[in-house]
DNA sequence: GCTCACATGTAATCCGTTACATGATTCT
DNA sequence: AGAATCATGTAACGGATTACATGTGAGC
C-alpha cells in the first residue's frame, strides 16, 4: 500500500495519543494545519485504508448511543512512521500565496493600492502568528507533561515564520511610502 | 465567467509582455513558481477560456511550419487584472511543508535523525534561495529597462524568506546538538 | 545528424475541500 | 430548551500535476 503524507499525519497523531478521527482532526487544526492541513474527507477514508493495511488497529468504543471508533498504532504502523520521519528523502514543499502573487503584479496598481496590499498581507500574517501564539501554551504543556518537544518547537517556528513575513511587509511598506513621498 | 488565481497569472504575464502559452510558462518558472506554480495543463485550456470571455485576444502567428498563437490583453482583461490586484479581499495562503511535518513528529526519531532532518531542510531552503538569487539579475534588468519594480522586490522577498528558514534550521540544529551533548 | 529550445495541446489521475447527512451527549 | 461539542461518514466538485502525443527550427 502506498502511503501519502496524510497517512503519516494520522499515524503521527495516533502516536501522540489521539484515537478517533475526530480527535485527530482537532489536533491537526491546532498544530500541523499551518503547514499541513487535513480534512474529514481525507481522514476517515484513510483510517479505513490504514486499518486494512494493518498499520493501525480499530476498536468500537461506543458510549451509550454515540458511535466511537478508537484506533491505535500497530508495531507495523509505528515502524512506518519512524522510517518516514528519519528517511533522508527529498522534502516536498509547496507554497500558494495569493498576496505575493498580487504583489508580483503590483506594477499595475497605484501606490496607495500597493501599500494597501502590503497592509492586508501584514495583517493576515500577524493574525496567523497570534493564532499560533494562542496555541503555544498547549504545546508547552505537552512538552512538560509528556516530553513532546517537537510540537512546541514547531509552534515556535510558526510564530517566528509569520512574524518574519509580517515584518517584511512593514519594512517594504515603509520603503514604498518613502518613495511615494519623494516623487 | 469565474476567474481563478491561475487566470490572473496569465493576465499578469501578458501584461508583462509575454504572448504565448510557452512564454507564460517560462516566466512562471523563473518567478511566481516559488509561491504560485502553474503547468501547461492549466495554462493552455485557460488561455482558451479567457479568449472566449473576451479578456484576451489571440492571433495566429505561425512562423513557417511552427505553430504559434500570440495573445494580448484586451481592455476588459486589463481591467480585470487591475481590479484583482487592488481588491482588498482576503488573501488565500496555503503551505505544504513536508519537512516541518516530519519535524513535528520528530519525537519519534533519534537525536541523530532529528539533526539529519534539519540539515536536509536547511539544504533544500538554501538551494531554493540560491535558485532565486540566480534569477534575481533578470528581475533587476526588467526594473532598470522596463520599470517593473515588483518582480524584483518579490525575488528579494523569496531570497530573504528561504534564507530565514535555512537560518532557523541552523539555529535549531545547534540547539539540538548542544542538548545531545549535555545528556 | 543530433540535440535543444520553441510550441501546443489532451487525458488520466491525484489530492484535497466543501457541503451534506445524521445523530448523541453535555453544558448553560 | 437550545447550543455547543462529540462523532462518523459520503458525494460532488475543483484545482492541479503528470504523462503523453506531436512537430518545427536553430545551432553544433
Amino acid at each position: 500500500m502506498e502511503l501519502g503524507k496524510t497517512s503519516y499525519v494520522i499515524l503521527g497523531m495516533l502516536r501522540l495519543g489521539r484515537s478517533t478521527g475526530y480527535e485527530i482532526k482537532a489536533l491537526v487544526d491546532v498544530s500541523t494545519r499551518f503547514f499541513w492541513a487535513a480534512s474529514y474527507g481525507q481522514i476517515y477514508p484513510e483510517l479505513k485504508r490504514l486499518e486494512d493495511a494493518g498499520l493501525i488497529a480499530g476498536e468500537d468504543k461506543a458510549q451509550g448511543g454515540r458511535r466511537r471508533r478508537a484506533f491505535t498504532l500497530t508495531p507495523l504502523g509505528e515502524e512506518a512512521l519512524e522510517t518516514w520521519v528519519a528517511s533522508g528523502g527529498p522534502l516536498h514543499t509547496e507554497l500558494r500565496h495569493e498576496g505575493m502573487l498580487r504583489f508580483f503584479f503590483a506594477d499595475a496598481a497605484s501606490p496607495e493600492e500597493q501599500i494597501g496590499l502590503l497592509q492586508t498581507m501584514r495583517a493576515e500574517h500577524e493574525r496567523t502568528r497570534d493564532e499560533i501564539s494562542a496555541i503555544r501554551p498547549g504545546a508547552e504543556a505537552a512538552r512538560d507533561e509528556k516530553g513532546e518537544q517537537f510540537p512546541l518547537m514547531t509552534a515556535e517556528f510558526g510564530i517566528a515564520y509569520h512574524d518574519f513575513i509580517a515584518s517584511w511587509c512593514s519594512e517594504t511598506e515603509r520603503r514604498l511610502v518613502n518613495e511615494a513621498k519623494r516623487s
